[in-house]
Parts: structure tokens; sequence; C-alpha cells
DNA sequence: GCCAACGTTGGC
DNA sequence: GCCAACGTTGGC
């Protein structure tokens, strides 16, 4: 089993609106970064990731999603009257893949970056990283079981 | 709103 | 293949 950790602007798409959804589950489309598509089409069905509220307030990880469906071709990268429309991808070379993600968690308070931050075990953390922009990005088991204890703390 | 950091584009 | 210009991300 792997581990994310997922961004999402709370404007636009937050743990609260995924937590209203039939299924608490929604597609998470619109990904368009290499890198970021590179590892969405690495994850297995049941793996595990963090939900990040990213340029917000409160930065922070707010939840627990799972994989329920791995990668697939992004049908907004098709769709001409979508923000994520993108021309040169098509259904015989779809350039963009999505997957479908489940709420397994909210957590009954975010665990800010603030306090990320502070953590020693977490120095190596993508996340933390000076410039860091990727929206998708891999967790290791340590990493995940010392935020996830951070979450039983609070 | 600012700005550092990074990704992408396109001319050469 | 280089690299300048531009666009985007995201914390503050």
């Amino acid at each position: 089993m792997k581990y994310w950790l997922l961004k999402t602007e709370p404007d636009a798409f937050s743990i609260d609106d995924l937590e209203h959804l039939p299924h608490q589950t929604t597609s998470w489309e619109g990904v368009r970064n290499y890198q970021a598509r590179n590892l969405i089409r690495e994850m297995s069905k049941d793996d595990m990731a963090f939900f990040y509220h990213s340029s917000c307030q409160f930065p922070g990880v707010v939840g627990v999603v799972k994989i329920v469906k791995t990668a697939y071709p992004d049908g907004t990268a098709l769709n001409p009257s979508s923000p994520y429309y993108d021309p040169k991808s098509s259904e015989q070379q779809p350039r963009w893949y999505q997957v479908d993600v489940q709420l397994v968690k909210k957590f009954r308070q975010p665990i800010l970056l603030q306090q990320l931050r502070s953590i020693s075990a977490l120095q190596e953390f993508i996340l933390l990283r000076k410039g860091n922009r990727l929206s998708i990005l891999p967790v290791t088991e340590e990493q995940w079981h010392r935020i996830c204890q951070m979450a039983v703390i609070l």
C-alpha cells in the first residue's frame, strides 16, 4: 500500500464539499502537471492519501481519502467547454489522467502546515520543501504514521 | 497583493 | 538543446 497527499484549494473544492457528495466520492480531475500526472498513474486501489487545503488562511492536512478507482483518462481535457480543456489531448492518446477518491476521515481539527513544520521527523517531507508546488506528492509510510499520530493527539 | 520558486513555451 | 520570457503556485 502506498501513501499520497492531494492538494486542493478549499475555495474551489474542500473536504466539506467532498463530505456532502453522494458516496463521499469524487474524481480527482484537472491535474495538468506531468510530474503529478505520473504519480496519479502510480496509484493503486486502496492507497491512502491526505487531503490538503492550500492557498487559504489555514493551510494544512484536513483529512484522509482512499483511492477507489485507479487512473483513467481525464474527461475534462477532452471537453472544449471545460476550463481544463487541453486540445493536445485526445481519446486515442489521452495526455491527462484522473483517479476516484472516497472520504475516509475528516479530522476534527486540521493539522496545520505550521505544525507540520515544527516536527523534526518530517524534515524530508516534500510538502515542506522550499518552493514545493507539486499538487500530488508521495508520502512515506513513516511520514504517514507520524502525521496520523498528530491527528489522534489533536 | 507580493514575490520566490518552479514549470512550460517557443525562438533560435 | 539552450535559455529568456512568461505563467502558475502557494505561503505569507
